[in-house]
DNA sequence: CCCAATTTGTACGTATGTATA
DNA sequence: TTATACATACGTACAAATTGG
């Protein structure tokens, strides 16, 4: 059974229709947090596409923080980390952004994975959450 | 004067030095918001790298939060935008996580930019920063 | 308004390096 | 050690959007 077609000619591009399958996969419960993907060749073969292809399918899901990749190791879905709650107090500001790669680096953040500002501290946000005082 | 030294030898990837020497000259304000970067063909050249090099880097300065591209149209350091100051309640909580697919649609977001979650609401986090009352 | 040049987006192939199993 | 798998980097080609004449 061949669970998406995958095909040139009907609007999103290639990448983005791998990446919509796998995603489904994983909304779907198919797929569940710790379970790993195909390799990569694997699923060019699969989707009948190059590997570039299946590659840029996979940089967005992990930059929507879906999985989690390392060199020699098949892709994983990620697990969702119970976010630690830090206080707010009356009066502080937060605001989002992306961390700069030393901060990725200091913090051993996964890629795309934003960060939580307070008061120049910074918070990744896939393990902090924060709550008014 | 060669500004950077682009070689295979020393460290980080090239698409890693390419990133950052384009970093640094928006950090330094040799370019500021609003400048276009050169065309991926002019830098593939400058650099000695190949294009797609150039477009890894490009990807991750997106994901940075720090250029803007559109096909077409050369990649442009992104203006940072007044950020709309949102209340928060007493005991509301805020997390940050990257958007869908969808959401990035409906809010016409630029890629590498977070949402801040409050309560099921869903504030792009480069316009909205939240103020504990 | 149309056309051509420019520029980025997508997709394929190939090769080699590096980390893991 | 060997095989597998992901990372990086080069190339090519064509599609699609924008720009400017």
């Amino acid at each position: 059974m061949v669970a998406f077609m995958i095909s040139r000619r009907s609007g999103p591009s290639l990448y983005q229709q791998v990446a919509a399958a796998i995603r489904k996969k994983i909304t779907d419960g198919d797929l569940v947090a710790g379970d790993q993907l195909k390799s990569e060749k694997y699923m060019a073969e699969e989707y009948k596409v190059g590997r570039d292809t299946i590659r840029d399918a996979l940089q967005h899901l992990r930059n929507e923080g879906l999985i989690d990749t390392r060199r020699g190791y098949r892709s994983r879905v990620r697990t969702p980390i119970e976010r630690e709650l830090v206080w707010l107090r009356s009066g502080e500001k937060v605001f989002g952004r992306m961390p700069t790669p030393e901060e990725r680096e200091q913090l051993d953040m996964s890629e795309g994975v934003p960060v939580l500002v307070v008061a120049d501290h910074v918070y990744p946000a896939d393990r902090f959450e924060l709550r008014a005082e």
